[in-house]
DNA sequence: GCTTAACATTGATCAGGATCAAAGAAAATC
DNA sequence: GATTTTCTTTGATCCTGATCAATGTTAAGC
């Protein structure tokens, strides 16, 4: 679970071109470095909760975390996955406001928080990287809100495979294309809370999908995709939105 | 439809204080002046359509709008309204991601977009606002996704109304309370296209609503909440987190 | 190798919300 | 004031996805 010890460095750090120090001078992840540490979790563990006071803001080095909310009776709905360069926290507000819990093994990059503010107002290329993310950020969550609006369960389930299958080949530096094969990083439960669905629809919708000949299974988790368009006119979105996204 | 005159000033600006340009000293809002211009819309009316190459951004400064997502087939989910002070478009980017559509008649002051982006470079104060500014959307568009993916038909107008109950209440500077009187700003398509649900299903739920007690109806579009609490245990969140937010 | 626990699949039935259809109310236009 | 248009309500029926329940699969631990 720990990170090579080469890697604890700002010059050696796998995220350093996408992450919200990416702009930074080497002076100013010099001052990074003075302010920061890392932290570990095992898969299902939680990171923060809803409410709790957070003392510190950080970046997702390795592995995949989930925000989510909880309601009383226990409906979830999972808002956000945050993957490697992903920003944790608010500059500005100490208390969280969604869940955060590890998907898989997970090692953040923490920054104490006050002087990571005090780091924003002195450092613009600091506030504008994380101005820049958080745009993106929004995008993304508007973009979630028609597929957990208007989509069917089957759309649904097509649009989160399309989406998996563009992160695992950008990761991977290649792009998505026909017979590309990638492991699903969350179980059938987790997909049904980031889908607003049950875990019964999307065990059924994966297996319809299966038997339409438009993915195919290796086990539970590895799924291969024939045909990109195939799996891509499954989503409902226009071809000419696909591509642009 | 056109403001008056004198409005037509940042020292005179019904914003100015929550607006992006809002922590403005008096030289930088000189520096605001000459690059903006107002435009108006009728109700109904197309501000930008997805795609559109944009040459400004801007506030709303008074009416509202939405903005939306439409998928080839005719499915509509609204994924943003926005009110008084809040922004339109992005610096950085110059296509525009979703529909803006002017709900109400309304006023929006434009900013020139290679200008203002000059500024937010040069002028701390504007790019910390925007990003405070788009990390509460952040906040508000992850909450809505709970209400979208988890919530019935009941709890989701009962979200609706609750949270444009707040916001009738914090623009007339009071608080909500039990009693209170409000506008429905929103048609009942419009609704359903917020809630991901059809207009007959939103009618239903009003009429059950008020048929329960918990809201009253004057014509359409006037509403009378005779309890607030009655109102919020309608919308499933529980009552601690309710007043939070 | 056996047991157990976690995760996933599949089946049967139910219900919430969609769809199709008609009629009512209010505002806009003539 | 009558007509038209837009918005809304209500009813009947259907269907997608939820719920309840059982079984299958895999991996971990002993």
């Amino acid at each position: 679970m720990d990170m090579p010890l080469d890697a604890k460095t700002c010059w050696n750090c796998p995220i350093k071109h996408q992450a919200v120090c990416s702009r930074c001078e080497p002076d100013e992840l010099t001052q990074l470095e003075d302010i920061k540490y890392y932290r570990s979790y095992e898969a299902g563990q939680p990171v923060i909760w809803a409410g709790d006071h957070m003392e510190f803001v950080a970046s997702v080095v390795t592995g995949i975390a989930s925000l989510s909310q909880t309601m009383e009776d226990g409906r979830t709905q999972m808002v956000g996955l945050l993957l490697p360069a992903d920003f944790i926290g608010r500059p500005g507000r100490d208390s969280a406001p969604f869940d955060v819990v590890a998907v898989s093994d997970l090692t953040i990059c923490c920054f104490r928080k006050r002087p990571f503010e005090g780091l924003m107002t002195t450092t613009p290329r600091i506030a504008a990287r994380l101005l820049e993310m958080t745009l993106d950020e929004l995008d993304s969550a508007r973009e979630w809100m028609l597929v957990l609006g208007r989509k069917t369960a089957r759309e649904k389930i097509a649009s989160l495979l399309a989406i998996i299958a563009r992160r695992d080949a950008a990761l991977k530096q290649l792009s998505a294309r026909d017979g590309m094969v990638f492991e699903l990083p969350l179980t059938r439960e987790s997909m049904a809370d980031y889908l607003g669905l049950t875990l019964e629809t999307v065990s059924r919708q994966i297996s319809a999908l299966r038997k339409g000949g438009i993915i195919e299974l290796d086990g539970k988790r590895r799924v291969v995709v024939p045909s990109l368009d195939a799996l891509l006119a499954e989503t409902g979105d226009d071809f000419d939105e696909s591509v642009r996204a």
